[in-house]
DNA sequence: ATCAAAACTTGATCTACATCAATGCGCAGC
DNA sequence: GCTGCGCATTGATGTAGATCAAGTTTTGAT
């Protein structure tokens, strides 16, 4: 199962082409920029005080993307998989340090491209510059979506919601990672877990699928 | 006072130029697309349901974006105020029916543009995309900030925090909007602001100048 | 100025969720 | 196989903040 430089921008021109499309001349100049980047479980791609200095594509695995407070508790802001982007863009976009940390929870297989050659491709073609104003959209208006949800719902809909809306992650995260994601602590979402899977059915199979996931690696 | 085009103008041409600097050429273009628009208190900029036309930058005036649930609570994702921008970004990007609403909390002598001369904007000028996107890029950054907080800061944090960074809010907002902005009821505010203005001084300050005008502490 | 409607305050109670603590489970290393 | 450690479960208890209820003050329209 070969993740190579070459299936890993096969998929990343899909994913591109979604929201702009390319021309072969320009995307010969833009895939020459990925290069092909291995991070083993449990690895870090950042950590804060260190700049961002390249975007992430997942070709395949799964990474957390938290922060830690002074106090030193454990908050997970976002998670990523295959056919994603990942990495701290407030960091990556603005220079300055990284304020979070990014974990490989998997084996990931992933691409990577360095700030000088995304800022030349913006220089260079008008519709790079467009792919990520369009990209950046698309995230803000998730992160809206996501701040309705943490202001006004409730941990149990908040749950139910992911549930319907990302069964996968229940594969590929634990479940302290998950209730960090929802706010609240990991014998709260073990509690509702129960609660949620003694009401519906489709429920429990999601949940109980997780159990007997673990395989997951590689 | 005049708050006409012209001043107008002048005041967004300052903004944008702090991420973009554009040529008088490419600014006289810009500038003629933007309008007058005046929204008196009370009024509604945008409504669930409608799709967003315009993007509005506030000459001076204060709006509050805000979200409805279906059991009828009422949440605010966002200020905005003098020399920055508005509108439903998510439907305004997109083009799909806004979700939130936008209401003026004063008169609001506002600019605005409309969808199709933004789109033209970006499709003529590569600075334009830029701005956009740096725009973004900006809104992205606070986004995550706050999503942080609200995990992982505790209502009296979140509360105390606001006041320090933006203290003007607590004159421009009621106390309402500003516990659904935070996250907690508006008697838990009344509560908090109690508390800590009995702990230091500068809170006290800013809390009571926003009673009336303009107050010295005894 | 007068009055009604909102906004804010304050107190009493309630509850969702956190915290603390004990136990069991599953996987990694020896 | 054992052994140890991190993760999940379950129960008992604590608490921040919600909710309910009654005032008071501010606003704004006539």
């Amino acid at each position: 199962m070969p993740h190579t430089l070459e299936t890993g921008l096969e998929a990343l021109r899909i994913v591109m082409n979604a929201l702009v499309t390319f021309t072969d001349a320009e995307w010969t100049d833009i895939a020459s920029r990925w290069q092909y980047h291995y991070l083993p479980k449990g690895g870090h791609q950042i950590v804060p005080g260190q700049t961002e200095e390249y975007i992430y594509f997942i070709i395949s695995g799964a990474t957390r993307i938290y922060h830690i407070t002074p106090k030193g508790e454990d908050f997970t802001l976002a998670f990523s998989y295959d056919n994603t982007f990942t990495g701290d863009y407030g960091s990556f976009l603005t220079r300055r340090k990284a304020t979070f940390y990014n974990q490989a929870v998997s084996d990931c297989h992933m691409l990577r491209c360095n700030y000088k050659d995304i800022a030349e491709l913006h220089d260079k073609y008008q519709k790079m510059e467009r792919w990520t104003r369009l990209g950046l959209e698309g995230l803000l208006v998730g992160m809206l979506v996501r701040q309705v949800e943490m202001l006004s719902a409730p941990a149990e809909e908040r749950f139910t919601r992911l549930l319907k809306q990302s069964p996968h992650c229940f594969q590929l995260y634990s479940q302290k990672h998950i209730a960090s994601y929802l706010g609240i602590q990991p014998e709260t979402l073990s509690r509702l877990k129960r609660r949620v899977a003694s009401e519906t059915q489709d429920a429990r199979n999601v949940i109980l699928s997780g159990a007997e996931g673990h395989k997951t690696q590689d």
